[in-house]
DNA sequence: CCACCATGTGTACGATCGTACATTAAGGCC
DNA sequence: GGCCTTAATGTACGATCGTACACATGGTGG
């Protein structure tokens, strides 16, 4: 038999793989054996580490989660004057649209848990929340609710739809926004 | 052994059943035997009247594109001035936010297939296509991509937050982004 | 150095699933 | 009215899954 492996922060790359087989193979098609086999970890470590399959997932999309709203918060900390706010802000939209598939895959993935199981609607929730904070130092709280939207609008249609928009026609929406 | 039903649109209503489910216990909670007994079909009529369940799910979640799609047409149509075309699109978040939650579910189980799936990318890019043409009837192509985007933001973000928003404050928005 | 206990692992069980396919019922045609 | 094509159904198979749980293992206190 295998010598058992003296691994420090097993738990975290469980969780760390558990986004990228979620990322390819959907919520639906993640499951222990597959995080597992990509973890480089026997089954009953997955049981060990995490109550249930639910626990692993919702640890994982917590990690995405908080992942992306701290880098939001990063770009926006960066900028002090309300054109760099929009040069920030269409940084979201383009800049992560072609940069990560992955991240519509585990977003769109974590948004569907949420409209239906209250222990997923939570992270969202926070998620949300942070996102309007950071943007509530520029704007009242308001308008921040619609840049919040529209972020998550430009970002689902134009990754969906995979059409080519101009940082242009980005920054002239969220200029009108701002009113 | 129970005598064959004569059941003309038992292929439409095994259909409509299969929204139901998905509603309730997700794309990934939905299977055959499910729908069936939902339906009041037996097992093997699923295999016969679908291919398999990919099918079966892309034709439910086509028409679920297709009612609502033409039900904001039919919205968009009635609007005469800018005014009630604010009106209108205003109804399309509040009214359907309050109305129908299982909308949301499925809209999003919809778009998470579509991310990874083109054949379900298909749907939603005939979808997303068809209300920006409705909106090019008001405004211009950039403007309709920008408007369609919040509804989208604003629709998620509200249903899934489940805050309190004033037709107001969305009026605001709307009449901003449309410059 | 040894015994004990927390940590970690392999396997097996019961449930569920998609799908194939042999079988049955129905109704038109002679 | 009987036959035969076609529509419809019931069942069974192989695969996969989550999870429980008995067992192995290695560090540590005595």
């Amino acid at each position: 038999m295998a010598t058992r492996r003296h691994d420090p922060d097993r738990r975290n790359r469980i969780i760390e793989k558990t986004l990228e087989v979620i990322a390819e193979n959907g919520v639906a098609g993640t499951t222990h054996r597959k995080v597992a086999r990509r973890a480089d970890v026997p089954l009953g470590s997955m049981t060990y580490h995490f109550a249930d399959l639910d626990e692993l997932l919702r640890e994982a999309l917590t990690l995405h989660a908080m992942r992306i709203a701290e880098r939001h918060d990063a770009r926006l900390s960066a900028a002090a004057t309300l054109d760099e706010l929009i040069e920030a802000i269409v940084d979201f939209i383009h800049v992560d649209v072609d940069g990560s598939p992955h991240e519509l895959v585990l977003t769109l993935e974590l948004y569907t848990l949420a409209a239906r199981q209250p222990a997923f609607r939570a992270i969202t929730h926070a998620w949300m929340q942070q996102s309007r904070r950071a943007l509530e130092r520029f704007v009242d709280a308001e308008t921040a609710f619609d840049v919040d939207a529209i972020i998550e609008g430009l970002y689902i249609h134009a990754s969906l739809d995979q059409l080519t928009r101009t940082r242009d026609s980005t920054a002239r929406a969220i200029r009108r926004l701002l009113g």
